[in-house]
DNA sequence: GTCAGAATTCAAAGCGGTTTGAAAAATAAA
DNA sequence: TTTATTTTTCAAACCGCTTTGAATTCTGAC
């Protein structure tokens, strides 16, 4: 394991040199920086991270600061995500770390990734009602990038986002179509800026088709599959059962499913399901036909996106905003129908 | 945002005094920390991460390098476990890089951690059959541990498991006990080694109540909610169908219920069901009577513990392993009843 | 009052790169 | 051949911390 010293010392040449040699700057001639690259080869010579750290002054790295929800859940697309940003990272030659931190601790860990340079940039998961935090990173001077959305800072901060009003209107349409009139809504925390646009998206189109929302056929809550399956029950149980349900996410959909054929009821025939998919590798919802019918937008794909999108404005000067509008497909499976 | 020799400067100290009152050294006396420590409070002093990496060697991070599938899978239970282990760290003073590589990569993501020493130590996820991963990690002399377990290495090797045999066979002998006979085995992908043990456990119960192992009811394969359906429609139509199902993951599981209750049997009554819970937060498996009867090991659990462990390991010389074997505990839920 | 030994403090040398400003070498223009 | 330019190379400073080895101050014993 040589470093630059002693690598310039074998190549006979200055420390400047080769480092200019090896980092492609223009004012070395072609004839040394081959003989340079060569014996960088010969010599396994790497760099060391932290030293070429120290003196750019960058930390090539880039954060997510992970929260874990009021209810200690761990929400699995953050996983599909970062799988996806991950990628890009590698090839980018950036690092990734992560904070795993509790709601009210990640003001302390932006704060700590910007005063001590733990991370050129950082992805802001998860925007909710209400969010600042984009205001603190301005503040922190911590370039970022919003996957969702902080709905009134559209234009003062860089996302990338599903258009998860406009699916959610697409998929009540359709439900109407069919003939549907009472349509549940599961949705997600609703203190989640998408959850809101998800609910916005729904009433927008039963109010179109002149169908008055009605609260209780919503709900909010963490997608869990149990909270899927009772809802679905309750719902079904009630004086006004719906005939249709609007699912936030594939874990709560099958949890639905499962509540509709405990009630004896089955799904696609007396009960026509639509979900929004994620497409969560381990939740695949494929094949000719699928089992749910839903609006899928890969979160893998984002996670791609908004890595691109944080390496560039890491790298780049201005402070130009960026984003990206991300329309879901909406895909017919097997669990809608008709209404009864 | 000052440094130390600013910091210095304003207490008329050196560096070393500074730097050595500020790290908790012995020889410097209780007043002047007392005044170091106030001044640094005053002016917002933090220490430079990457100087002080440089300076010390040691990057205060550990990696995870997270292999995709295959099948191009994430598995969930990476999540679970990260949240764990981050939850550790934090606390620490360590960060958590994380690689997302593919299989064939993985070799090169360990070799560029230790060389360019992006983290202290690694650990080692989803250990294989015939696993020469740590053999690699031992020949770059980067400290890890093993989440799961490497057969033939466990005297070399730091790990954490769960007894999964014994789970697995703890669970048939239940089955066995309320009087099936043909209980079907949804296995995991048998290259991992926690899978084939799952087995082990399986046909050792099943051979000392004097069954013999059918290879008919026995699958392997990521464990998606598919699959689960998939494998129990085309086992409960079959000639000779099961009257139970082992499951080796929840998602899995939920499949195999929904496979049951598609044609048209009770799960509890008329097939029963045992899954391995990794008590995921978003699949909770709880409740006064949990759905599923289970084996419940928290893989977040494990997460913080592992993470213990690599802290422990990278801070004290000497090479002794450590490893912690946790018991899955058998809990009964509304899955399981006697054999039709 | 001295002096050895302990307790504190310090200047300077790393850690391993990048980058500035100047010098040397090569090329072009006069 | 000189001189002016352009290319290429270099020595040294710097990034901000830790740590070594020496220097200084403080104790307590004699």
């Amino acid at each position: 394991m040589v470093n630059l010293k002693e690598l310039s010392k074998a190549l006979e040449l200055s420390q400047t040199t080769v480092s200019r040699a090896l980092n492609g700057y223009p004012e070395v001639s072609a004839k040394t920086r081959d003989r340079v690259v060569e014996m960088a080869r010969q010599l396994g010579y790497e760099p060391n991270l932290q030293a070429r750290r120290l003196a750019t002054g960058r930390s090539m790295a880039i954060g997510h600061v992970i929260p874990r929800s009021v209810h200690d859940m761990m929400n699995p697309i953050f996983l599909e995500f970062i799988a996806g940003a991950g990628q890009t990272y590698a090839t980018h030659g950036y690092d990734m770390i992560i904070s795993v931190v509790e709601d009210n601790n990640e003001e302390d860990a932006f704060r700590e990734i910007a005063s001590r340079k733990k991370a050129d940039g950082v992805i802001l998961q998860g925007p909710r009602i209400n969010d600042r935090r984009h205001d603190l990173l301005d503040q922190l001077g911590l370039p970022f990038v919003v996957h969702g959305r902080i709905t009134g800072a559209e234009e003062r901060t860089s996302w990338i986002d599903v258009n998860n009003r406009r699916a959610f209107e697409r998929a009540t349409n359709l439900l109407i179509d069919l003939g549907h009139k009472r349509i549940a809504l599961i949705n997600g925390l609703e203190t989640m800026d998408f959850a809101v646009r998800r609910r916005t998206g729904y009433e927008t189109a039963l109010q179109a088709h002149g169908l008055e929302p009605d609260q209780k056929l919503m709900s909010s809550a963490d997608m869990t599959e149990p909270y899927g399956a009772e809802t679905a029950i309750r719902l079904l149980k009630s004086q006004e059962p719906p005939t249709a349900f609007l699912v936030s996410s594939m874990i709560s959909a099958i949890g639905v499913a499962r509540g509709i054929s405990l009630c004896g009821l089955r799904i696609g025939k007396d009960v026509s399901v639509i979900t929004h998919d994620d497409a969560l590798s381990f939740l695949p919802n494929s094949g000719e036909v699928p089992i749910f019918t839903c609006t899928r937008s890969s979160v893998r794909y984002a996670g791609i996106r908004a890595a691109e999108m944080i390496i560039q404005k890491v790298n780049e000067e201005g402070d130009e905003h960026a984003y990206e509008h991300l329309e879901a497909e909406l895909i017919l499976g097997q669990s809608t129908g008709p209404a009864p």
